[in-house]
DNA sequence: ACAATACAGTACCGATATAGTCCTATATAG
DNA sequence: CTATATAGGACTATATCGGTACTGTATTGT
């Protein structure tokens, strides 16, 4: 299915909700209820986000998150990195012994391009443009990344 | 880590070596040994690319399999679907619920485009560069996807 | 100072999905 | 008619994921 994990999706739509309200911060209940999970879940997710610094957190009696930066700034590479790590097609890369005939799996390298250029397209898309109820289809149509790969 | 399943990493490896000679049959024996996986785990592989006539299956003695196209007119999309059902970012849809707040996930439709542009990436590579050492980056990098969404 | 609130970190289960194996049936070649 | 090889399942062990709970710490307000 090729799929983002479930967090991960909450994740975006938590990150997306705060994204239109940038200023706002938000307790990890408020963000529960909007999203539809429990506050365990919700509590979960806004800390793995914020350990990447994507919120900011505030402790304390009127404490919550907001995010760190501007929408526009956060872009869902970003967003699933950091719930799932590097983001990569396949893990292909570590067990040796695969395609024994050949001096080295072929292939490898050949996921490794693809994986960048899903990084990239999920790079060109930015909280922004997700909280917008119809995004910009030339967000993700063009290869218009703002950050070219190294 | 978006990840593809271990199954559908073996197909693509299984598919990309036999499109190097797109001519000749391979029993599951042989492809097992060559990538490097249990012949039993060869056999299904090669069946679900079977069932969706991507390769085409030989049984009897001298039996195997063979891609049933020229490697250049097979897709890793068509790969991955095979192996995995339809291409999707996310489950999202299904759920109602989600977004007690809205009337309806906002970035629901924003996944969908990502997904889309993540298939014609994927649309935009074929055995054939697959099967090349290294594969052409233009193959990769540009949007010069043969179809376009409709 | 103290109590209430809300985040930080971690540890722990239960459900689900995945990878891998095996068994029976069928088709083909010699 | 026998050996070989695929077709199509079922089955199981394991890993991962989703969800929850618990303990600790920081901040605010009385």
């Amino acid at each position: 299915m090729l799929r983002l994990s479930k967090l991960t999706d909450y994740g975006t739509a938590i990150l997306s909700f705060m994204a239109r309200n940038p200023e706002q911060s938000y307790s990890a209940a408020e963000v529960a209820q909007t999203v539809g999970v429990g506050v365990s879940t919700a509590s979960k997710i806004l800390k793995m986000v914020a350990r990447k610094d994507l919120v900011q957190s505030i402790r304390g009696t009127h404490g919550g998150y907001r995010l760190a930066r501007a929408p526009d700034e956060i872009s869902l590479a970003e967003v699933v990195e950091a719930m799932e790590g590097p983001i990569g097609i396949t893990e292909c890369g570590r067990r040796a012994g695969l395609c024994a005939r050949e001096d080295g799996c072929r292939v490898r390298g050949n996921w490794q391009r693809l994986g960048l250029a899903i990084r990239r397209t999920l790079d060109g898309v930015s909280l922004a443009d997700m909280a917008r109820p119809e995004m910009d289809p030339e967000a993700v149509d063009g290869n218009r990344s703002r950050h070219r790969a190294p």
